[in-house]
DNA sequence: GTGGTAGTCAACAGTCGTTGTTATTTAACA
DNA sequence: TGTTAAATAACAACGACTGTTGACTACCAC
């Protein structure tokens, strides 16, 4: 947890309300260890709060994004993940199936380059994707056609 | 030129027919050493040929890619881009204009890591992101808001 | 050169992810 | 409790992309 934060602490500390729809995206983003996409959110908020608007969802996530409490990351499957892991990692990227994993591999340690020197260019933030296939993928393609 | 030969030969060895619209959207690839969207590339082939579909630029592009004459990159600016250059590479994309650059970083050197091995995925392409400003646009930054 | 055919095309509507607008509601604070 | 700025739901609209379909054509066999 960021600055030893909850969520809605940092909303609150930002001088952001404490709406009921702020509340439960908070949590269900603490709860959720995974890379969910708005999409998912969406439906688990919805689930509890039949009334969320999708907009209030964005809203809310381009907000805590923000305030550095979550990173939206975009690893070209289709709209945006939200990355409730801050500390530094890379992804793992199924090219089936779409799935997102953690490595902790650090990009600043792996991808941080003198050559970079030589650009007119102010890196502010590295990133590292291995794009490939997850096992349980990898086992299906490995089966045969038939049966 | 990936195996020595232009993206049209490449086409037509794989079985696909040379329609001027082929051959049109590779000579824009060809001459084009940037990162063009779907719709640049569109815009260009409209210009000589007006009655060119943007579906037909997207089917060409996926059948280029399938021959792996050329890779689509999405660096989350919203749409793909056609990456010309097939030399092991990272990208430098400025957060400001979206613009693209190559940097010759060798992924596969700066990103092949034992500890993938502890995991159940199969790695097949590596991708390093430099994410900050341009010379440009840090330049715009850098000046007062007044005058 | 001609004819047949599989492959390809333009047109267009539809999907998906995302955003702008606005009238209404509400959290926060005096 | 009243006030007010902020947040919300509803909904239309946008850009990027894809599915469908009937017309067209590059290519091959002759």
């Amino acid at each position: 947890m960021p600055h030893g934060q909850s969520l809605v602490e940092q909303l609150r500390d930002n001088g952001l309300k404490l709406t009921p729809q702020r509340h439960l995206i908070c949590q269900l983003i603490e709860n959720n260890h995974d890379h969910p996409t708005v999409d998912d959110l969406y439906e688990q908020a919805t689930a509890v709060m039949p009334s969320m608007s999708l907009k209030t969802v964005y809203t809310t996530l381009y907000e805590l994004a923000g305030l550095g409490a979550i990173r939206l990351v975009n690893v070209g499957t289709g709209g945006f993940r939200v990355e409730c892991n801050l500390s530094p990692h890379s992804h793992l990227v199924c090219r089936s199936c779409g799935k997102v994993m953690d490595v902790p591999v650090d990009p600043a340690e792996h991808a941080d380059l003198s050559v970079l020197k030589e650009y007119d260019f102010e890196v502010e933030q590295r990133e590292i994707i291995f794009r490939g296939l997850c096992g349980e993928c990898a086992g299906r393609a490995g089966e045969g056609p038939g049966a």
